[in-house]
DNA sequence: TTATCATTTTGATAGTCATCAAAATGTACG
DNA sequence: CGTACATTTTGATGACTATCAAAATGATAA
């Protein structure tokens, strides 16, 4: 994984809301957005934001089904960025 | 570790530059604040504004020697990190 | 088609942040 | 003391971002 694929995952990681967001969708196999629409007190449109943001990292990946889109969380990404900064943080 | 501490070096992780500069202490045993100004070209200033970043999440530990501050990069909070990033990731 | 609901996009706004130059502070040594 | 060097702080600026309201798009069903 290069530095900038770090970067953008560590961004997507570091607000509040997202990371509540991201939190509520590695708890389950699949949410939706309205169900996060509620549960997070943010307007659609927000939280349609932050689900871009997540996705661009790919640290979830999105699946519309007729009118809805579920979302669910992708670990192996998860995996290769802790692994990344294992690595950077090695001596030599 | 809380939510609110995971945001906190998400966020110190969050920028390219930062990123380097971690990488650079991580490397070595202790580097000094200098020795990264002339490595990253970055002014003296921001070079200190992204320590106090990294250092705030302790990610890293300053120490003064002189009229030199030697920077060591701290793997303990690394590894918590990354242990509550898999936390969050785990179902149930 | 029209109505309705879910989601995304757009435009605006307030707040955050990386960066620099320059001033200030800390520390050693004549 | 005064000079020199390392680091931090301050003030300014341009870029980015989280958020909302509202409009637009997607999709279903009457």
């Amino acid at each position: 994984m290069d530095i900038e694929q770090v970067v953008r995952i560590s961004k997507a990681l570091a607000d509040p809301a997202r990371l509540r967001i991201y939190q509520a969708i590695a708890a389950k196999k699949e949410v939706f957005c309205g169900e996060l629409v509620e549960r997070q007190r943010l307007t659609p449109g927000t939280v349609s934001h932050h689900l871009k943001i997540l996705a661009d990292a790919q640290l979830i990946e999105c699946r519309r089904e007729g009118q809805f889109v579920y979302n669910r969380a992708t670990p192996e990404t998860m995996k290769r960025y802790t692994e990344a900064l294992a690595k950077l943080g090695r001596w030599r």
